[in-house]
DNA sequence: CCACAGCATTCCACAATGCGGAACAGGTCC
DNA sequence: GGACCTGTTCCGCATTGTGGAATGCTGTGG
């Protein structure tokens, strides 16, 4: 079976670059491959349009074209409507609010939230972004970041949101480790008072974090007392089957 | 300067695949290749995972790796989540629900809904299928959809919902032809007695119609009276917004 | 039933194409 | 200035991909 080296090269750079943005020497060295034929590659793929180069010289990331062409093969199939119906079925079994969250430099941009029917409920953060450090799904994804993310994330500076907040670098970076041991991540009123909440990354098909479920309700009645540990496992849960379910079959937008 | 060409080959073949599945020989003769030169790329491609081979012998359309690769670059990027803000301003402008929906074959899959704060109002169908002749995004998708998919559309039986609903052949094709050059749709009671809907396209930057932005109500308050053309026109102004971020810059989830 | 169309896949001689080491061109740091 | 990063360009070589023609497959219809 003949196949075509060029090409297979070319989706090595690009799932290369799907593990975020990199320079050439930085791909050459992951793929194996001479730095003049990386070079040549991201020509081409710049030119096409399935990577850019971000102005601040140099570093390539994945393009419009690589989103417009799964967007027109699936415009279902992306996390916020895979993570939806789950997102839903953790409201029912915790009876609190759940969202999603994705890294964005160094806060956490909020994809989506499903609220249970309390009088005293959390507001909706969709669309808003929140310093990754004074919340769950931030130190989630902090944590499971690719290291340079992660030790970029670990020198700025951290701002405190209340008097809970973790501010300082080495505690900070401690947590982050018993995060990635634990496999989820609480925070008690550390971005808000009165506000708690739990995190679990979301994992995609190559393995890298790419989102987190979180639940966060009132501090004087999240987590029910004792149930913490009930309340982590239902998140992390939920996270699991996203996950699962972007590795695999179940496609509703698709043809036929 | 220099550019692989093979590259370059592969991505005609995938932008090609991006506009619904295909076989070996109408792909060669869209992209001008040779048919053996497409044979070969679909090869490599296939054994990569950018493209799948359905079972059903020969067509074969973009695969999981796509997804993937675009689902690692921007996680927010994606239909839903851009949608969201111009449904929820739509909501605002017109004081009634909106949705967003996709085609699922001959139905439409809701991937979305926003819902005004009415006493009655009409339920969530967020994951659920609908048949396509009945409900407004519906009919704007297959008016827009490509020739072969629209024609087997139309050869299918139409189920009547409602007294209302338009299940002749020759009035159901009138009806998309006149809908392509209005560039919207209503619908009248024709799923459900008593729910009125609009619906407008949304296109990608190929210039494909991948989605539909509808609004819909009961029938005694929607639309108000008189007010159908300027209701329309809201719909058609959203679609036309999320069609314009689908295609440009402002992308939330993206890296720093 | 065989001929024929339309499909996808395989073959193979040919050379165009992409390859990659080395040389080059900017930067930054000490 | 020189050492050491970057990334891009050059250019001879031969590997690599090319594409027309041949092959195999399935379904149609005379």
């Amino acid at each position: 079976m003949s196949t075509v080296q060029s090409v297979e090269r070319a989706f090595s750079v690009l799932q290369c670059l799907a593990g975020g943005p990199a320079g050439v020497s930085e791909i050459a060295e992951r793929t194996a491959l001479p730095k003049s034929t990386v070079s040549r590659l991201l020509g081409t793929l710049v030119e096409l349009g399935a990577v850019e180069q971000s102005e601040a010289l140099g570093v390539y990331g994945l393009g419009e074209l690589m989103i417009e062409l799964s967007a027109s093969a699936s415009p279902g199939r992306n996390l916020v409507s895979l993570a939806r119906p789950h997102l839903v079925e953790l409201v029912e079994q915790i009876d609190e609010a759940a969202g999603l969250g994705v890294l964005d430099g160094h806060k956490v941009y909020y994809l989506d939230q499903v609220d249970g029917d309390h009088e005293v409920q959390v507001r909706d953060w969709t669309g808003e972004s929140v310093d990754a450090h004074v919340v769950s799904s931030g130190l989630v994804l902090m944590a499971y970041a690719p290291n340079d993310v992660r030790a970029d994330f670990l020198s700025g500076p951290f701002e405190a949101w209340t008097d809970n907040s973790v501010t300082d670098r080495a505690l900070v970076a401690h947590r982050l480790d018993e995060i990635k041991r634990a496999g989820f991540a609480w925070v008690y009123e550390e971005m808000s008072e009165g506000l708690n909440s739990v995190a679990a990354p979301i994992v995609n098909p190559a393995g890298m974090v790419i989102g987190a479920v979180h639940a966060h309700g009132p501090s004087y009645r999240f987590p029910a007392p004792g149930a913490a540990a009930s309340v982590a496992a239902s998140v992390v849960e939920a996270a699991q089957r996203v996950s699962d379910r972007l590795a695999g079959r179940h496609r509703p937008g698709s043809s036929s």
